[in-house]
DNA sequence: TAGGCCATCTGGTCCT
DNA sequence: AGGACCAGATGGCCTA
């Protein structure tokens, strides 16, 4: 049907394409007289590679399975011909399986050089070839780039305590997610450093210690951690000169005003509406205002099977800032009481209680920049597309916490 | 049906 | 020249 060279293929895409360019859409007409660039719905090609959730398959889909390679390296010799081309490829952009042989009997082009070098003239079909090819390539970097985001989101998700298996975090929530929940560490390693060393908080970390609160323990749901983590801070309060000052981690404190708390078993941190708790025997928590959280089990439960006991228990240990859900029995179901993420969870926060780091299958190498400085509660403005300039964030000293030191052992860890 | 989310294409810019 | 990065445009799918 088609030759088997990439020229040929090109040939063949002059005679039936547009000048746009892109596998996807010479593919999609080659089988179709269809004029979009997207397969349409009742068109839609299976590359073997299911790129959105469907009826059939409502899991938002995991777009790079382990086994995912990517075909495209760079060079058109990878690229198949049409003919080779078969649909359930891992990539929807065809490859060449072989580069063809050379004839060793074939003359060598021969080339001018120097004055008497002839440019060769390029007719318009070869200038739009060339530009097609280029345009195509351009195309398969971008989408290479594009995947290799995806994944390294993906790979975050993973990491990152999970949801219920139907429902899967979309970009922006993961970044809003993992941004909070790794603030919320820092913060609990922050508090344990001053609980270690016996210090009070210093002055400049904002955290100070004052009377006993209650610690507040229930279940976690996947509304809970979403309303937790992953919705965006509505605190803010215009300074009058088009700055902002945000109040993101510190939006709802304890009553007495700051955002930390020391009791006889340990220490609590707000941050935003996420209070972060460390029991000094365990039992570590990360609660929200509306009552609803994720706990730890206390060290005193040591060995598995008490683990496992502990964490069917059909009610919550703790009381919450309410009863909004301590009373109610679904929370207390194990439905809603995911092992995994209580076993990342736990260690995790036994980890930063520890001060210590994991060594174990999530580790990562991710080291953090020495030196460098996290300020929490900065934000863009839009209003001037202008970012990381200190006139368009909060700043503030006592919210400034190097967490390098800390971070390299615990959060990159588990995180 | 509108809106959210997403993948992809595309052209521009910057850098090597 | 070519690659990386970015943002706008477009269209498909899903959900409320």
């Amino acid at each position: 049907m088609f030759g088997s060279t990439f020229d040929e293929f090109c040939d063949f895409n002059d005679s039936i394409c547009s000048n746009d360019s892109g596998f996807e859409k010479t593919y999609t007409d080659s089988i179709s007289t269809s004029t979009t660039n997207t397969p349409t719905k009742n068109e839609s090609i299976d590359y073997g590679l299911s790129l959105t959730p469907t009826k059939d398959n409502p899991t938002r889909r995991r777009l790079f399975p382990e086994e995912f390679e990517y075909s495209i390296q760079g060079n058109f010799e990878d690229i198949k011909s049409f003919n080779e081309f078969q649909p359930h490829d891992n990539t929807s952009t065809p490859v060449k399986k072989e580069r063809k042989p050379k004839d060793p009997n074939k003359p060598k082009r021969k080339y001018s050089n120097g004055k008497t070098r002839v440019t060769r003239c390029k007719s318009p079909t070869q200038i739009l070839k060339i530009k097609r090819n280029r345009r195509m390539k351009a195309n398969d970097r971008e989408r290479n780039r594009m995947h290799m985001l995806n994944e390294a989101l993906d790979r975050l998700r993973c990491v990152l305590p999970t949801f219920p298996e139907d429902t899967k975090l979309t970009k922006i929530e993961t970044l809003r997610f993992a941004h909070n929940y790794i603030f919320a560490l820092s913060q609990t390693l922050d508090a344990l450093d001053n609980i270690n060393s016996g210090d009070p908080p210093s002055e400049n970390s904002s955290l100070a210690c004052e009377q006993a609160y209650p610690l507040t323990c229930d279940k976690m749901n996947k509304d809970a951690f979403r309303e937790i983590f992953s919705l965006p801070n509505k605190i803010e309060e215009n300074k009058g000169d088009g700055s902002f000052r945000s109040f993101q981690g510190f939006s709802k404190p304890f009553p007495n005003g700051s955002n930390f708390l020391q009791t006889s078993e340990g220490v609590l941190i707000n941050v935003g509406n996420v209070t972060v708790s460390v029991n000094n025997k365990g039992g570590n928590c990360i609660t929200s205002t509306t009552g609803s959280g994720f706990f730890t089990n206390p060290s005193s439960y040591g060995d598995d099977l008490l683990q496992e006991s502990y964490y069917q228990r059909p009610q919550p240990i703790c009381s919450s800032y309410n009863n909004n859900y301590s009373n109610n029995e679904q929370y207390g179901s194990k439905d809603y009481f995911n092992e995994k993420n209580y076993e990342l969870f736990k260690n995790a926060f036994e980890n930063a209680k520890n001060g210590r780091a994991l060594n174990n299958e999530f580790t990562n190498n991710y080291g953090g920049c020495t030196g460098q400085t996290y300020f929490y509660n900065q934000r863009y403005d839009y209003s001037n597309q202008v970012s990381f300039t200190q006139n368009n964030y909060y700043y503030d000293e006592r919210y400034r916490h190097n967490i390098i030191y800390r971070n390299q052992g615990v959060v990159n860890a588990k995180i």
